[in-house]
DNA sequence: CCAATTCTTGACTAAAATAGTCGGGAATAG
DNA sequence: CTATTCCCGACTATTTTAGTCAAGAATTGG
């Protein structure tokens, strides 16, 4: 897992067109201007989207991409995955050449630890965020006090 | 927040400083040659980490490195943080040039979600790591097929 | 005191990733 | 047809990452 603006351009992106895609396809010169990416850059995101089966594409007037399934169904991490291809934690995987196990055991945390934030965001769908929250279905029951989306996750 | 490589390489040398810091300092050459990152890079990345007062040094013969607190209470948002400098979300910010408001409203949401990633990386702790789950105080009561750390994130 | 050790700092460099450009296509709606 | 839009590959500029080098300051052990 990764987390870079190139992440957050794509889901900038999805987001746009889950709020601006209704019956009709969104071009990209559309996203381009409404979210200031170059269109360029947008295509190459894109390709890798529609790869992933993320969004279908209509070419032609009145073309444009679409989301593959409903918002509540495409999670952040989905769209992240597709457009940032992960680290690599290699430096010693299955040569053996890790001494006393420190190095593997570092690795093995790290691991882990990208593991868990990968499945934060996995439960994190478009519509959570539209919706002006990101705890997405693992909801703790809504607070009284609750103001939009700037509070905490509550991990209990 | 932002996730890198980088970034890595702070939380596995902390790590090795929390497993292998008793009494002694540690130095950097002995990360440098545990960990197998270069030690002018590791230089650069302890400059940052003593800088935000996550580590404290001596020198001389039989210096280095130790933990500024103990392990429980240094977080791996704090690590990240202190050698990754944040992306910057900033297109449109204070300007008000955001035409109906959509750019601010992905730019928000945006903040918000790497907000929460960085609320929930504030729980980790190192000692945490070293337990081998990463899961924090944000624990759930240990169930009784609990296998070390590969289990995921349970988020009731 | 001396010498080895270790941190401290800054400037520099190489390599990789990111962001963006360009030009030519292919499909398709009107 | 033709304008629109996706599609694709190659190319470039910029930034970030990772690493190098060199000089210097503090400190410990002998």
């Amino acid at each position: 897992m990764k987390l870079t603006t190139r992440g957050r351009y794509a889901v900038t992106a999805m987001l746009d067109l889950a709020i601006n895609g209704g019956k009709r396809p969104v071009s990209l010169a559309d996203i381009s201007g409404r979210q200031e990416i170059s269109l360029s850059y947008l295509e190459q995101l894109f390709a890798k989207l529609r790869r992933e089966q993320l969004v279908t594409s209509a070419r032609g007037p009145g073309g444009g991409y679409r989301l593959a399934r409903s918002g509540e169904e495409i999670f952040v991490a989905e769209i992240i995955d597709a457009v940032d291809e992960s680290v690599d934690v290699t430096n010693c995987q299955g040569k053996g050449n890790c001494h006393q196990g420190e190095t593997c055991l570092t690795h093995h945390l790290w691991e882990d630890l990208s593991g868990q934030i990968h499945d934060f965001l996995s439960q994190i769908s478009l519509c959570d965020l539209m919706e002006g929250r990101g705890q997405g279905r693992g909801h703790r029951g809504a607070q009284p006090q609750d103001d939009g989306m700037l509070q905490t996750l509550s991990l209990r």
